[in-house]
DNA sequence: GCTCGTTAAGTCGCGCACGACTGAATCGTG
DNA sequence: CACGATTCAGTCGTGCGCGACTTAACGAGC
């Protein structure tokens, strides 16, 4: 069995088509002063303000070690606030403040202006998104999976 | 016009897929001592030995700041030689030791065991491969035609 | 109430990515 | 030949991602 060439890998046309997708994003979100997750945790909040570290992680797929210091430097940028949970101390509440809120309409005109040189029409990229979805799902449970396949062999 | 929810945005699900997809790759090029990059710079160089860092830059769309401290990485490993060419001292041409070929044919069983997990099948794979490239090609056009139309519009 | 296991956020180290820059070699043009 | 522009590899600083770890708070069972 010989090594695929790497133009056949899917594994690299995903690899290079995200950071393509970043790159195009850049100059873009270079004139709202974010960088590309720092725009993902924002979109993650306008669709729902006040969740905590962890809730905002699941939505993300990202833990702690990347959101904490990510948060930070949203919170030094003045875009959030973060304050500890009365009812558990452990959690930690990020919640926008207006300045951070109120980037969520130049922000909205970011996805438009992109979609006219993507080259895929709207039907196309709705399955794209679909595929990509399907994909991530299964390889998470499949990553789950191996834990549980191997905790249950201890057992029997 | 509002934003659209994180799980509506196809940028969001490449990031994701993508991250998904090395995490999938981690647990078994743990075993061949690479990361993810390296692999993919490894899978470049089997298919065509002794390439320049430039000429491998292109092939995997990374610069010389991302791949000379991956190469010098490798090279400590005992992957890669690398060795400036005689008739063009700016070049330098990277090659597989024996052990960095060797690893070929170990690499080469990779894929097919993550095929089986992945949730879609053979023609789902090609189409996404062939949408994900098509879509990187826009990008990058795009890309460098807003520098070109920049420039030209000095011109005008 | 106390202990032990669990959970949440955060720190640290490492390896990318990428922009900005440096230094050396080469090329083009006069 | 000279000299300015270009090309190539490499360094440096910053911000992710992520594994390993720490600390503090919660919860269950005794």
């Amino acid at each position: 069995m010989d090594v695929l060439p790497l133009d056949r890998q899917v594994c690299f046309a995903l690899y290079t088509a995200s950071r393509a997708v970043t790159a195009r994003y850049r100059p873009l979100l270079d004139e709202l002063g974010l960088t590309y997750p720092q725009y993902l945790v924002l979109l993650a909040l306008w669709e729902r303000d006040g969740r905590t570290v962890k809730e905002l992680g699941t939505a993300l797929r990202l833990d702690s070690s990347t959101l904490s210091p990510l948060l930070k430097r949203l919170e030094t940028a003045g875009l959030v606030h973060r304050e500890r949970r009365a009812d558990d101390e452990r959690s930690v509440t990020v919640r926008l403040t207006p300045h951070g809120a109120g980037l969520r309409t130049r922000a909205s005109a970011l996805p438009a202006r992109l979609l006219c040189e993507d080259g895929l029409d709207l039907d196309e990229l709705n399955e794209l998104r679909i595929t990509l979805t399907r994909l991530t799902t299964a390889l998470d449970m499949a990553l789950d999976g191996r834990g549980e396949i191997d905790a249950g062999a201890l057992h029997g």
